[in-house]
DNA sequence: CATGAATGAGCATTCATTCAT
DNA sequence: TATGAATGAATGCTCATTCAT
């Protein structure tokens, strides 16, 4: 009776229910997703569902460090670049592509419906570290080199761009007509002049009574 | 012969469980917050509650609409402005200083997080809708005057500063270090710079890899 | 301040909801007949119900004891008859020509349904004693005369009697072919032959297996 | 790999769930039995219920298609009987029987109460035109033997014949001195009247003031 | 008396999770 | 390891009833 327990297999199922779970999750919210659904999408009886994740929470968890993990993954193929400016408008590029899938806008809304969760709060929150740490460094080497703005802190940059990118992805997840084929281009030229700084500080405040 | 009819008070007390809802509703999402929870927070009694709001999303769909209401309301008061971009960048402005009321992000997330019900997804639609209508004469106006750059049809740049406004929204509610206080003044000349269309289209997709 | 009490215009309203309350509970039975429904049906607001029966059941009580009553006035209308078996053929065919109104199967339904409220099987208790005492003096007299059937006791007999006509109540309540004008004269036949006893006792039992 | 199919143990758990409504509705009527109520009958626990049933309507229905398969099973039984009256008289002593059963006429009471469903009423349909499926071809086959009277079309003895056996069934759940015991044989003679037709048709209007 | 807003006990139903097989 | 039947805590919602006006 012997159970190999085969690793490969364990997270090629493991995969198999997380792919389930960002099309149910991303269709139907947290709640809606039912882990009967999850199941049902995933092929699987629902005891086994538990013997790869704890919880219904868990899961969510694992998605958010999957994508964690890709930024990760991206930081390192990055190294060797020398233009720290293009680096991070195709960072921007590559965000706004991701959000040509249809789960991931539907992901992170059914995510932020339970950010009050503090396990879901801290891995958004390490996702968000992640990607700070990914473009830091480009920024302060951008400073450096004269190509990014230096009115403005790295750390208040990076947040920036982030705006922008989940500005991004907000967009196409509510507005027909608002989509990644048309609008990535302008994504990348409006960082671009944000971070080029152009027309900026000195008279940002005109013209507006707060 | 009784006399109740007292709309006053009937105004009052809907208004008291939407304040309410709207607290309990960002502080835990739509899920966590249970129809016991609101009535708690709202010093009612359970069955009170379903005399004013048929459904637990029917109390969300109410706190929208306030929403969109605040939106109209908003278009009346720029009657008479002459400033197209000034318009602009003041409602950009008013946008980020609603995100300082710490239950607006957090209701927004747990809306988010329903957003695949039909009658809430219509319910935002319905406030995107007034948002663009509000912006787009002022965007077209802005136009005609030279303030506002032409290189984009107004639907198009309405979508953006939707997107500064929506970006920033999140950037509140998910990143400590980026207050209201210390971002609203860098929205307003961002968008300003996006609307005047500096360093723009030309050369948008330089030093971008797809 | 001096308030009438107006009895007349007290058991005018009262009245009034009965016959709501009868209409109300026939459609959609004791459960569905909500109180909110019946004072709709009525006109009155859901205080005043309070005001003229303490609980809803105490109005399905009122409604049976309104159906007593009548049976027992019924009895007195037959002082002076001398025909026991016309006086019994007549109760029968009056009772065929009650489920006439729509309102009385279901309402007999819907009484049914709660009969395990000891309240109300003791109302109904009631009820087919009253119908008991109007028949067995006239079934003493018939047998007494010769013209009832005498190998069966009173009682037994006016238990056949309710029997014929709970279950003609019920036919007509359920079976669409099956209505008071094409039927009430057989009914009448049938409870002749019944209380003639032609054929009877012998031979009952032949050509069945138990 | 598992083995859970097994439909035995559903079915038996299935008629477990089937018995403790039965018994539960009886006693309480159909609001009073309330799922918890049934399931502490039953022994299992609350959720487990609605593995079984989807609601608990459907367990009423669930009920009363037990009762049409046995009505339709009955119809098997009687393959090669060539005595049409005998066939008839035991399928009303059959009938009779089953009110010995306490639970039966509680049940019906229950259902009863809840014929405005439509669902249940559709079922009750059902039921009726089971029984009525059930006798026509004997009354038929009665009718062209001379056994069974000819001045009725079948359609209408048999709606005579559930007459007797629903009041039958009505006398027994009211009526603490009507037993199945002493009175089945009177029912089955009555029937026989009935159905022979003694003294019927001619006179049958005489006697009776409408 | 008449009213209808307020109440809260009570109920059907859902669903994440467990566990025997 | 895979399964799905069983579980019961938790929740939205209903409705008879009360009571201040």
């Amino acid at each position: 009776m012997a159970r190999r327990v085969d690793p490969e297999r364990h997270e090629a199922r493991r995969l198999q229910i997380i792919g389930a779970g960002l099309t149910v999750l991303a269709e139907r919210g947290y709640e809606g997703a039912t882990t009967a659904a999850i199941c049902r999408e995933a092929g699987i009886g629902s005891g086994t569902f538990f013997h790869y994740f704890a919880t219904k929470t868990e899961l969510v968890l694992a998605i958010l460090e999957l994508g964690t993990a890709e930024t990760v993954e991206k930081a390192a193929a990055l190294e060797g670049r020398t233009d720290p400016l293009g680096v991070l408008l195709d960072l921007l590029g590559s965000w706004a592509d991701d959000a040509a899938d249809p789960r991931i806008p539907g992901f992170v809304r059914a995510v932020a419906g339970v950010m009050h969760l503090p396990t879901v709060a801290a891995a958004l929150a390490a996702d968000d570290r992640a990607q700070r740490d990914l473009l830091l460094p480009w920024i302060e080497r951008g400073q450096a080199t004269g190509e990014v703005r230096t009115d403005l802190p790295p750390a208040r940059i990076a947040s920036w761009l982030a705006l922008l990118s989940g500005g991004f992805l907000e967009r196409v997840s509510v507005d027909d007509a608002f989509t990644v084929d048309t609008e990535r281009d302008l994504l990348v030229a409006t960082a671009r002049v944000f971070l080029l700084g152009h027309g900026s500080a000195a008279d940002a405040t005109t013209g507006t009574r707060r």
